[in-house]
DNA sequence: GGTTTCGTCCGAAACGTTTTCGGTATAGGG
DNA sequence: CCCTATACCGAAAACGTTTCGGACGAAACC
């Protein structure tokens, strides 16, 4: 059926061993026997098996992607797509492939993350969306397979990862509004079993703190990241403090929520509330009033794992924690 | 390093075989040994090596996703995850992995398509974002490799298809159009190099003729998908027709962008002129006025052409076309 | 009691590569 | 003329599975 790399040795009248050399590049072939074997190569159209090679050479040159339940997280798609797209396209640079394995796989077979990385016997990981409650966090950190989590600050001999600068995002985004001149500034975060969620919050902390402003409990609300999430938040503070004149949230999404929330209140938005959002997704350009945001670079976040992963791979690297810098990009809502 | 089947056969006291066997649930092999075996097997922790295993087997139980330059479609994101999304389920749960290859994988190392999918010995390919004039067209057809092709309308021995029914989607559109009273109705197009535009000029050639309206060239603007394209068609085709009363745009995007230009030149929609889109973004939903369009079901495009592309996989059934229902969305653009 | 049958198990080949080690021939140096 | 260096090539082991064909004993049958 397939013709393998016998029939080619047979054909050119040469050994497998040679075959192999000559197609390898090797050096100690003449070139004339390498002309030949590339000749019969080509008329053959012999393509070597790469999982015969892998076999022999002990890595598989493909990395999986880990994504912790795929549509679990609601909205995830718009940070998900551009990071995927990052990660394909360095990785197709660099000759890997990759291979997308969400934990609905495992836990369809019953069998644990690291059980499944062995089995298909990955070089690498990219773990994504992952939960600080998920029950193989410890797993992926402690793991001798090479890894780089999304999102979440694991960082072991094997283990790196790359983040936004959340902290300072959030504060970008409150000292923009203290800068407005708002003193009364409520926040809406996302749910809190996301590691992004802890860093959102002390970016707020601190960011008030700056202006000798106290940090209090109930200008916060603990939402999820969603539509609705942003609509209950925002409803729940405006009943709390109706003195309040501006609020951040810790997506888009939930900021896009408030502002349907606003329109059907009446609320002005930015005369009676203004409203800075997290994450820059395309939406925020076509609602109306347009949202001032903090832009996650996630096309590069996508890369620099990559990057990091390979790293790991090929100059034998350890892991490292990078951090990205967010932009505050501010439109119509602030 | 990895624990193999021959330490877990020695530990056993059996030879291979007898472990291969009792792994994979053979009926000749004494309960008792079988206990002993998968006893074993637990306490060394033997994870048997896939791709071992496929080389003998001769199948990878890896199926290809060939994404036609993943972001070579601006706005392809948000049809493309969700299809995505779908695969990715449907295999899951047949236990098949997928593995992502864009064709600028292929284009870096210089090898056609199928050579790419023989060297990684992939069970089969769904495609993605093909183009009519894309050179591998023939060679998806042709190959005795099964795959299913979304949203073009390939099919032979091997190769399958599934597409939304975008003519009826078109006579939908155009209908509901009718239906409101409009009788001058212009059309913008996406680029001539998906087979979507033409089936989607189709329909809103038929949905006129059934109302005796004759369809003219110059009421059709072929632009790209894109926002931009939008505004350019809905520009020129209000320079044609000054009489114009509705639009329908082949993309939510493009509808999206002529809103946009709506705003700016001071025309009321939909009361100086109403618009309908196509696909069903997310984005319909959120810009103001919200904007009525044909929905694809994306998911379903996803687990259809998984299920077909299984079917010919292990059932060995004949390639077949598929198509999807559309829906009219009515919204407050029209 | 001999022959079958059945239940268990194993040896060995096969899958398609890479790579180590060594072999042969030719050329060059003394 | 002998020895060594060099260039080229091949045999065979290895990677970790599955599976075919058979072996061995015990039970069953005639």
């Amino acid at each position: 059926m397939t013709v393998t790399i016998r029939e080619v040795a047979k054909a050119a009248g040469v050994s497998i061993t040679t075959v192999s050399r000559a197609l390898n590049g090797y050096s100690d072939v003449n070139l004339d026997t390498k002309r030949k074997v590339l000749e019969v190569a080509e008329r053959l159209n012999y393509r070597p098996s790469q999982v015969a090679r892998s076999l022999v050479m002990k890595r598989t040159r493909t990395i999986g992607l880990l994504i912790s339940d795929f549509n679990r997280e609601p909205g995830g798609q718009y940070f998900m797509f551009d990071v995927l797209a990052g990660i394909h396209e360095r990785l197709a640079a660099v000759g890997y492939d990759l291979t997308l394995v969400s934990t609905t796989t495992a836990q369809q077979r019953l069998v644990s993350y690291l059980d499944l990385c062995t089995e298909k016997r990955f070089d690498g990981v990219i773990v994504m969306g992952i939960r600080l409650d998920d029950p193989y966090v410890h797993e992926v950190v402690e793991a001798p397979l090479p890894s780089v989590v999304i999102d979440l600050p694991l960082i072991s001999k094997h283990c790196a990862y790359v983040m936004t600068d959340n902290v300072n995002g959030s504060r970008f985004a409150v000292r923009h509004l203290l800068e407005r001149g708002h003193r009364k500034i409520g926040f809406v975060n996302g749910h809190q079993q996301a590691a992004v969620s802890q860093e959102r919050r002390r970016g707020y902390e601190d960011a008030l703190r700056v202006q000798k402003i106290p940090y209090e409990e109930d200008w916060v609300y603990n939402a999820d990241f969603t539509l609705q999430g942003g609509i209950r938040g925002l409803k729940e503070l405006l009943e709390r403090h109706k003195d309040m004149t501006a609020v951040y949230f810790a997506s888009d999404l939930m900021a896009i929520g408030a502002l349907r929330y606003c329109r059907e209140q009446g609320i002005q938005v930015p005369g009676d509330l203004a409203i800075v959002g997290f994450d820059n997704i395309d939406l925020t350009q076509f609602v109306s009033p347009t949202v001032s945001t903090i832009a996650q670079p996630r096309y590069e976040m996508g890369t620099t794992a990559t990057d990091l992963l390979i790293g790991m791979l090929d100059d034998n690297r350890l892991g490292e924690g990078r951090m990205l810098s967010p932009e505050l990009i501010v439109r119509e809502t602030s």
